[in-house]
DNA sequence: TATTGTTATACTCTATAACTATA
DNA sequence: TATAGTTATAGAGTATAACAATA
């Protein structure tokens, strides 16, 4: 089977588990993804989101309406340019990355076992890869 | 970065890929991903497939009922048990499916770019074992 | 009564386009 | 005139439930 085909069902039963896993939070796939991003990342403008998440404008909004009426989201405007909103964790969104964290870790636990540490360090670098070139081939179609 | 995110993130990477390489044929993803089971698989009826590809029944006969418009797929009752159809390539799937590898071959190429042949083996079995590993853990819950 | 496959339909997710406000 | 963000809406994708045929 094709590694193209292989990483599309791998990614589904990622999205799958995540699914499982957060639905008792309230959160979906996209929004940990997006938490996990601002954790990792700090705060940011909206548009810095949309070139690192790859989604449609319409579809982030949607998303930090949902983390913002939660709590777990800030949005301020930009004092230098007041069109961008500067997105960042609230207090009460930094202690629900403690336990988001933990949920992850559990999915990474169930998906990835039986797979040594070595490999699934082969494996995040692989990915890693895979992501930011892709990122870039977009980028330079469109931009 | 969890590996669970970079997986959902790779496997997005993968399905976007697909998409728009795969747009001039008229199919989609899903549409690739099956007939590469067929191709691998050989002929099986609607029921293995739901299993092996884990999909809502509706949703396979759907993507069915295209591919058997287009003439890729031939839907035959069994024999042995009226109620099943047995799901096989027609000779011009067959033949289709020389195009389609060298599309999803394309794919790989541009989502790999940079990744050595041994990591993409190592890649290779840690996403089948994902995959396999997802599909027994579903069994347990559901069957 | 259970199973295979199908249909009809509702639901969710995503993409498109038009709009507001700032620059 | 262009950009950041938003909204409204249409379209695609997915899941749910009722159904016909066969076991």
């Amino acid at each position: 089977m094709p590694l193209a085909i292989l990483l599309l069902e791998g990614g589904q039963a990622a999205q799958d588990n995540l699914r499982d896993t957060l639905k008792a939070t309230g959160l979906k796939p996209r929004h940990g993804q997006l938490l996990m991003r601002l954790s990792q990342g700090g705060a940011t403008s909206q548009q810095d989101l949309l070139e690192e998440l790859d989604l449609d404008p319409s579809v982030l909004v949607g998303l930090l309406n949902d983390l913002e009426a939660e709590g777990l989201v800030e949005r301020v405007r930009d004092p230098a340019d007041r069109r961008r909103h500067i997105v960042a964790l609230s207090d009460k969104g930094a202690k629900a990355m403690q336990e988001l964290q933990g949920q992850i870790a559990d999915v990474e636990a169930r998906l990835f076992a039986g797979i040594s540490p070595d490999v699934r360090d082969v494996l995040r670098r692989a990915l890693h890869s895979v992501c930011t070139g892709h990122r870039a081939a977009k980028d330079n179609h469109c931009g």
